[in-house]
DNA sequence: CTAACTGCAAACGTTTTGCAACTTT
DNA sequence: AAAGTTGCAAAACGTTTGCAGTTAG
């Protein structure tokens, strides 16, 4: 996982793609950085949005493939937390998240401030693939 | 909380209702008695078709309606899961989920079997609301 | 009579899809 | 030329809304 900072070179983010097995064309590579240089949940409206500021330059459909595909390789993951649209995380460490009910905003929770023990056993024939645990907020004392 | 069998009576709900501030109308009847009479995680779209087996009776609209309803007096809560979909369960006691990825099933995890040790302080002027746990798992040894 | 409730259809926001055009090799 | 990628527009999906009509106290 790639640091988050405004520090990447395009040519650094183009190679860690290409390590990821992901042709990084300028649309990919417009859309990593986005997620490395700034706020860590987006939807893809949001990178919509960010992605293409100055001028036009990805489409929504490409936005959706390319999110997909960063998913499926395991670069960002998505999180449900928000009933209305998915985020996308570029945090793939272990960690967990509040979730603002009030304001639809995400915050980070340390997986060393919060921790899940006693995970039964699953179901038969059905394999891990994560644990997520949203803590629920809103506005009041 | 209304015990989840086929037993109970018409009046025995319609009393439960107006116990919990709720109206009893003809199509909240017929919602509230598919939640306590079978499976207990149902989409909107279930409890559409579930209401409507035999003869049209409850519009999507009141469907709708009716389970906001239901969340704000708190008979039943719902489950943020399924990326596509919001689930609605009519167990309110505190338990986790499993969510299978493939299929979209939601199956509970009993509180006594998954621990969450640990919940950080909340951020400055927010209370909390809930804390939701999801298993995810995926066809797989 | 009034307030509460319902149903329809339209609208909405997010995500997916079909397909033609464009790149890249 | 073939494979991979993109953009547009349309469609699909779950959900919400406006409003006219109905029901119940």
């Amino acid at each position: 996982m790639l640091r988050h900072t405004a520090a990447h070179s395009n040519d650094e983010i183009r190679a860690w793609l290409r390590g990821q097995g992901v042709n990084p064309t300028s649309q990919r590579l417009d859309i990593a950085r986005v997620f490395f240089s700034r706020c860590i949940h987006l939807s893809a409206e949001d990178i919509f949005r960010l992605v293409n500021t100055e001028d036009q330059r990805v489409s929504k459909a490409t936005v959706y493939n390319t999110l997909s595909l960063f998913v499926e390789k395991g670069l960002i993951r998505q999180v449900v937390a928000d009933p209305n649209k998915i985020f996308y995380d570029s945090n793939t460490a272990a960690h967990h998240h509040f979730f603002d009910v009030d304001t639809g905003e995400l915050a980070d929770i340390d997986s060393a401030d919060l921790k899940v023990s006693g995970l039964p056993a699953l179901p038969d024939g059905k394999a891990l693939e994560g644990v997520d645990v949203v803590v629920r907020v809103r506005r009041g004392r």
